[in-house]
DNA sequence: TAAAAATACTCCATAGGTATTTTAT
DNA sequence: ATAAAATACCTATGGAGTATTTTTA
């Protein structure tokens, strides 16, 4: 496996043109100067043909070498320029991140913090993949993919960006004309459900002796349910925060399971792009704050 | 003395793109898959970034592999072009011929074949260096040197060409006048001889009991002296061939001192290039009509 | 389980280092 | 005599080859 003509060679080639010895490109590149000799030697042959006329005391280009000259500066010019270019790639904190999260959590989270990251840098953009089902970040060619709850292992680094606990809440209305004080006061209470067969997500289980006012399978619509005063809701933090914040929700009880799962974002990488980091920064300072706004 | 990317990884990398797999490329170019995998290693350890994200079945590029593969395309496309070039330098019998040589022997010999040379190829060019010091072929950048007589040891290439010899001729009238049988018969004839001093070119001493009729320090000159009937010359064969030939000149007397001279074409690499082989098979052909035409 | 990629380990070719020779001024 | 380049020789690095392990479909 060798191209008949190496990029090494090219570069000591010219680096003897433009010093116009041997011995000067040779002290120039901290080689000996038999390196060079017979580095020369051997670009000559695989090209087949001299590229130097040279005696001890002078050198000269050739025809064939003056031409590999003029071009070896292009060459070389543009192989660095690519990496220079790949350098701007991985450095760059713009250009597209492709994500894949749960819908929510994008709509919830993610946004709000891409309406905040594009006052600094307007380049950036995110692609979503919003199903739920866990894709692959390898095969989909993801950045990033947000997880919640312990990962199975697998080639994929794993970032811990906050910390999902759950949340009893209902709107103002519903909450002050019951202020219910103790988890077993919820009985008889309308709840609202996360729709799916066996779910134990939201109530685990605790809902089955209780009223079900409404059952949607999607956080969101769960969150719009409860804002509307349809019943008690039992969300994730991240969900419930903003709307605890602007007061169409109040916080009622903590999780009675005490649950706590941790939110992950997976790359394919060790060393995340410098975009990728900046949004792992962000969303973890986000979820910092939901944490801290639900204790 | 390491260039950060080397072109046999590039070639590497491209042909992984574009056979879609590690195993595909290495049966491809006929090394093994550990070879590709720590080539393809070393490559994104020397750029400083990931250039796939791969798993044991999915194989994908990440941003900055997809723009080296675009790259790569270009780079290597160019320097295969480069190669290429060289090839045409090396083959073309066309392009620039930088030659030294006597003035005498450029306008008698080189530049009758070099009308010849141009009906069959346009492109070519020669240069001169008619100086009559010896130029080094290597600090002058030439294709080629002709010399006459035994060459002192060199780096340089030597062929011979052809030989030298001397002929003793007059014009028709001044031939026809005299009718020399034996060279005892030209003493008190007029001669022409080389101005310079001492020099034992041409006549080799023998003048100096003979009637000087001109001195010429250019075998040109004498040419065109004898041809006018001036007095007898002795010249080299390539001098007189074409005025013998073409009846403005006959041919008297051999040379007394039967010298032979061997002419060499010098060249500064073992391999000449296409033009200058070319260009010294037209000289050879050249000096064997001479020879063969005064035998 | 099978196929692809990564890794561990050995061995040898070859690149570079050192010293010497050749060449030319 | 000096300075540059070529060469000869040696050593050690790092490359490929082989076998094995890991990973994922």
């Amino acid at each position: 496996m060798d191209y008949p003509i190496s990029s090494d060679q090219i570069f000591l080639f010219k680096t003897i043109v433009e010093k116009g010895s041997f011995s000067k490109a040779a002290q120039q590149l901290g080689v000996h100067v038999s390196t060079v000799t017979r580095q020369i030697d051997r670009l000559e042959e695989s090209i087949g043909a001299k590229l130097f006329i040279r005696s001890s005391h002078y050198i000269g280009l050739t025809e064939s070498g003056d031409h590999l000259y003029r071009e070896s500066k292009e060459i070389l010019k543009h192989l660095s320029s690519v990496i220079e270019d790949i350098r701007q790639i991985e450095n760059a904190e713009s250009g597209e991140i492709k994500i894949s999260c749960l819908p929510t959590f994008c709509k919830t989270i993610i946004i709000p913090i891409l309406k905040k990251v594009k006052q600094n840098n307007q380049d950036i953009q995110l692609s979503f993949d919003l199903t739920e089902r866990l894709v692959d970040p390898i095969v989909e060619r993801l950045d990033l993919a947000i997880r919640i709850g312990d990962q199975p292992n697998s080639t994929l680094y794993s970032k811990k960006l906050g910390e999902q606990t759950w949340h009893i809440c209902a709107s103002p209305d519903l909450a002050s004309k019951h202020r219910l004080t103790h988890i077993d006061e919820l009985e008889n209470m309308p709840l609202i459900k996360k729709y799916s067969k066996n779910s134990t997500v939201c109530w685990n289980k605790l809902e089955e002796r209780n009223h079900i006012a409404a059952k949607c399978d999607d956080f969101h619509g769960q969150l719009m349910l409860a804002i509307e005063g349809i019943g008690f809701c039992c969300l994730p933090n991240w969900v419930v925060h903003g709307s605890i914040q602007n007061g169409s929700l109040v916080h009622v009880l903590h999780d009675p399971f005490q649950r706590r799962d941790t939110i992950y974002a997976l790359r394919p990488f060790k060393h995340p792009n410098a975009k990728s980091a900046l949004l792992m920064d962000e969303i973890e300072r986000s979820l910092d704050n939901v944490s801290t706004g639900l204790l």
